[in-house]
DNA sequence: ACCATATAATAAGGCAGGCATATTAAATTT
DNA sequence: AAATTTAATATGCCTGCCTTATTATATGGT
């Protein structure tokens, strides 16, 4: 009746594949030379695949409050990865897009990527390795899900 | 030729779910006013596993530095769910254990997490969620590995 | 027995990745 | 034209983690 709690847990186990992995990639990036963290990495992963937009519609794709990603791309402005262009539409606004230079980058953090994904699935048959990104892609998709449903509250009761 | 990245790659995929489903669990934990983090609750976790243990080799088991888990002890010990006591054996040494009112807590962390669980696993089948755990448990074991043989470097050459 | 070295915890301070709140400028609605 | 909403940002905070000392104690070599 006691509820014994165990490590291997879910919670306890994505985290700790998810902070060791994201240490392996940091080194593996760190040795390449490439001046990004791995969270930057995602930021630019996902302008690669967005191409030039808006920095709240990039903010919410990458699951992240607008200010939060203002300091990612305040870095890589200044690492010359991006540029931030007001929308010609709507002065408020501005575009961010990846640089020329960017591209190189963003090639060999998919290979540092590559490398990492390969020391953490040995041992792992195709199969298991293709399931278990399936059933992860399905997660995430729950997760999301359950994020946007979150807020019923708070609208009402003002004025 | 150009490597494109994508952002469903393993290192964002489980990124995105350790962030999102760290979020929900805190969230599932400050209803619960228990007064601990997700991070602390790990430590907990693991103390409930490992019983009375020295300092360093619960950091080891945790997978942190000695010196950030005294952070996490210093706020434990201070919301009065652990104890730490001088080894008899070595005084250099603390020994850390938990106190009874930790036993309630590390219940309810329990069901948090199952019910944090519950809401991830949804639209799983059964066997999908039990190989993806057990794939997660070999994915963890490797990334132990790696970590456990990175270091052969910077013995040498001082003196 | 004495010294050198190694080890356990900690203090001090830093960095990154978030967040919430408030501000400013521009757009939109009325 | 005024009121409201929206886009980005400034400021300042918290948490999780690290590195680099520092202090106290153990331990091994001679």
């Amino acid at each position: 009746m006691q509820s014994k709690i165990n490590p291997d847990s879910f919670g306890f186990l994505i985290n700790d594949i998810a902070r060791m992995s994201r240490t392996v990639f940091e080194q593996e990036i760190e040795a390449a030379k490439l001046g990004v963290t791995a969270a930057e990495a995602r930021v630019l992963a996902h302008m690669g695949r967005c191409g030039a937009i808006r920095q709240h519609l990039l903010a919410e794709s990458l699951g992240m409050t607008p200010m939060s990603l203002t300091g990612f791309l305040d870095r890589l402005e200044a690492a010359g990865l991006i540029l931030r262009n007001v929308d010609p539409n709507d002065r408020r606004a501005k575009i961010a897009s990846l640089t020329v230079p960017a591209a190189d980058i963003l090639s060999q953090i998919a290979q540092a990527g590559k490398r990492v994904e390969q020391m953490i699935s040995a041992h792992l048959s195709d199969e298991d390795w293709q399931a278990f990104q399936q059933t992860a892609l399905r997660i995430r998709k729950n997760l999301t899900e359950l994020r946007g449903a979150v807020q019923p509250l708070e609208n009402e009761a003002s004025k």
